[in-house]
RNA sequence: GGGGAGGUGCCCGAGCGGUUAAAGGGAACGGGCUGUAAACCCGUUAGCCGUAGUGCUUUCGAAGGUUCGAAUCCUUCUCUCCCCA
């Protein structure tokens, strides 16, 4: 392949590349020469056990790579972890249990490889060299970088003259994500917008320890299905790439529009082209912004259950909201009583968190048995034949006797 | 070490002796509408009582106290932030 063609395919979706194109090009050709792979790195902690499609941005990047011949650095930080992650949020986050951190690492191998290739693949836990180093070593490390260069960083500059806290930990924590890329020498280390920082001090480190330093790649952060915040697990605005075809087409439908767009570049390999004509065709109005949407979930269940799964959720979605039928499969439950208060089914079944919901929920009209709205709270359900029980819009269960 | 500010419901944030289960916003849930679980509008959001009341219990960092009555006042403890050294 031409190096050009390479470099195009390299650069899509990309923010930012540092220091600059022109750097990565001549390590590309360096490397060709050379007759070997590239070494990318990309670090992944295990606090968040669930990939979601914000992680999928990032992860079809070293996929992309992947099929252009290189080698993917895949690097768990089970020993940062360990100690704490601080990054993000204004407030420490707790450290991990050995146990928890093994379990999530386990869960993060079995999700990575859905998108990317197990053969060129070499995985990493950094306490293979954090747990070895000693105090002497760690000093020397923190010797290569001053405060002045740690303030630079766009987080602590903004908490510092908001006069928030900032600990220690906080401040080496780049320097140890950095010290990962001096142990791998990577050619590339490529994260979220948000790292950059980090990933800058990975390449000053590199050249302190006179290794050759790495070139960064940014990628876009998603914005989560709320519209607003970046996609995270704890803002509850994921979609996570292992839930079911119907969740991961229903979330994918209950984003904002403005989102449509940005969503099919990031996620999908619809082609740029036909993304254009779509906006377009939805700008003038021959096309539905929920055609256009309904494509996308398409796309994205196709790609992570296969296209007869995306069919079926797609279908299955407009038989509920469209057409507000039931769905083709509902979850049943036996009773062997006679009569069951549906107070109490609706609680025992998860439905409802309490009874006080449970009350709620009726008085507000969303609980239906058989298609008829329950208007009373005091109502039993008899169990002389199968019921079928609906809460909202999108909850359903069968109940029958014995 | 000295001084100051503060910890309120899922989150943010008002309240600073009764009318406060606690304003407002966010989020979630529900309803309407629709093009969808978009947008918009409306409602609900401590728990319990077979449904109902001017009902009962629990909640404002923790524990005590003052008071007919406290998230609001006092004491002790605890945690956080800021300033000075």
């Amino acid at each position: 392949m031409d190096i050009e063609e390479e470099l195009r395919i390299i650069k899509r979706n990309v923010v930012d590349i540092l220091p600059g194109l022109e750097e990565l090009r001549k390590r590309l050709q360096e490397a060709r020469q050379q007759a070997r792979p590239l070494k990318i790195k990309y670090g992944a902690d295990p606090t968040a056990p669930d990939i979601h499609l914000g992680h999928t941005i990032t992860l079809s990047k070293l996929r992309e790579f992947q099929d252009l011949g290189h080698i993917v650095q895949f690097i768990i930080g089970d020993f940062t972890a360990m100690i704490g992650d601080p990054s993000g949020r204004n407030e420490v986050r707790k450290p991990l249990s050995e146990e928890s951190i093994r379990k999530n690492a386990s869960t993060y191998q079995e999700q990575i490889f859905k998108i990317l290739d197990k053969k060129r693949t070499e995985l990493h836990f950094n306490s293979e060299w954090f747990g070895k180093m000693s105090l002497k070593d760690t000093l020397k490390m923190a010797s290569y970088y001053t405060v002045a260069r740690v303030l630079e960083r766009a987080e602590f500059k903004e908490r510092f003259k908001k006069k928030q806290e900032i600990s220690l930990l906080e401040f080496i924590y780049p320097l140890l994500q950095g010290y990962d890329s001096v142990m791998l020498g990577n050619d590339i280390e490529i994260g979220g917008t948000d790292q950059t920082f980090n990933l800058l001090v990975g390449r000053d480190l590199q050249r302190d320890y006179g290794k050759k330093e790495q070139i960064i790649l940014t990628l876009p952060l998603l914005v989560g299905t709320d519209g607003i915040r970046k996609m995270s697990k704890s803002y509850g605005n994921y979609i996570g790439i292992t839930e079911l075809p119907l969740e991961i087409y229903g979330k994918t439908m209950s984003i904002p529009d403005e989102l449509i767009f940005p969503y099919m570049e990031l996620l999908t390999s619809i082609s740029d082209e036909k993304i254009n004509n779509m906006k377009k065709d939805v700008r003038d109005e021959k096309m539905n912004p929920k055609d256009a949407k309904a494509f996308l979930a398409n796309e994205i269940v196709k790609r992570y259950h296969g296209i007869s799964e995306a069919a079926k959720a797609g279908n299955e979605f407009d038989k509920i909201f469209k057409k507000r039928e039931l769905p083709s499969e509902i979850p049943s439950r036996k009773y062997e009583k006679e009569k069951v208060w549906i107070i109490d089914v609706l609680v025992n079944e998860g439905l409802a968190k309490n009874k006080t919901e449970a009350n709620r929920l009726i008085s507000q009209g969303a609980v239906e048995l058989d298609g008829k709205t329950i208007t009373s709270p005091d109502f039993d359900i008899l169990m002389d034949s199968e019921h079928v029980l609906k809460v909202g819009k999108r909850r359903f269960l069968k109940i029958k006797g014995e």
